[in-house]
DNA sequence: CAACAATTGATGACACGTCAACATCTTGCT
DNA sequence: AGCAAGATGTTGACGTGTCATCAATTGTTG
């Protein structure tokens, strides 16, 4: 590391302004939906693509891969949920090593009943506050940034 | 909640590719961080702040608000880093509640290694992807949800 | 000033996330 | 077939984040 080259003052200015949206927009749609469904952000991140799936049954390697987290996340929130009867896990037919992940009804009343508050409140915070063209600069942008991260180091 | 405002379909994209970009990049700022300096981002994001006061000295209340932390949450990140010596904790002079934070010498130290390589990497995965208006206009939006957010409810 | 309220910080319990290590199974190579 | 390499999932340890609660102190108000 030769010189650094420091952020502008405009650029530390958005870094901050965007380390500040993370944490409050996570603790409040955490906070809304623990209060008004007893889900937490984490519980809600898989529920939602199993119950988009066909009967509610996913492997567990493929729901790993639609939230993007790794096996161990995975393997530690099913089990919390799967405590709290929200999820059950089945073994894999086509591989022994396996692991599917079914939505139980709980599980399934759990997020049908919390959809509409939380994407009501994602609505509110977040995209009523967009104008049509500035969406469409966030979905450039942050797809660049993403491409930009997988391209390693 | 009567007929839920549903997101469209570029509006759901877009709500992906945030969550995906807080994932990765925080994920990827960790490993940077922990590889190169055996800092986390908890650490750095207290560390900087006190690095930056006079005689590397901040109140406990004061340090909360400048990195938007609730009380019980920089109480225990800063018991985490007094352990490994990167901070201390003094009384409080003026008020006898209070509590005062410390960079030690260590922690400059960790603090004043950690910065360009932690700054470079920011720079890297986001502010070399952008353009100035695009810069602009995350500022912009930012700016704009954390007002909503902070509007209540 | 006394009583009540608010502020500040620490703590324990528990949820969440990461890493390294492990067991098990599948795949590919020879 | 047989073996090495890779894939899949789980586990334990530990760092991180939130909530409820507590103790101590300060602020406010009658």
């Amino acid at each position: 590391m030769e010189q650094p080259r420091w952020l502008d003052e405009r650029e530390a200015r958005v870094w901050q302004a965007y380390l500040a949206v993370n944490r409050e927009l996570h603790s409040a749609l955490e906070r809304q939906l623990v209060r008004d469904s007893g889900l937490s952000n984490a519980d809600y991140a898989l529920l939602a693509p199993l119950s988009e799936a066909a009967d509610g049954v996913v492997r567990s390697r493929e729901l790993g891969a639609l939230v993007g987290w790794e096996r161990s996340r995975l393997s530690h929130q099913i089990g919390r949920m799967e405590k709290r009867g929200l999820v059950a896990r089945e073994e894999c037919v086509e591989d022994a090593r396996g692991s599917m992940v079914r939505l139980t009804p709980t599980g399934r009343a759990a997020i049908e009943s919390a959809a509409p508050a939380h994407v009501e409140t994602v609505r509110r915070y977040v995209f009523d506050a967009l104008s049509a063209d500035e969406v469409e600069v966030l979905d450039r942008v942050f797809r660049r940034v993403l491409d930009r991260i997988a391209d390693g180091g």
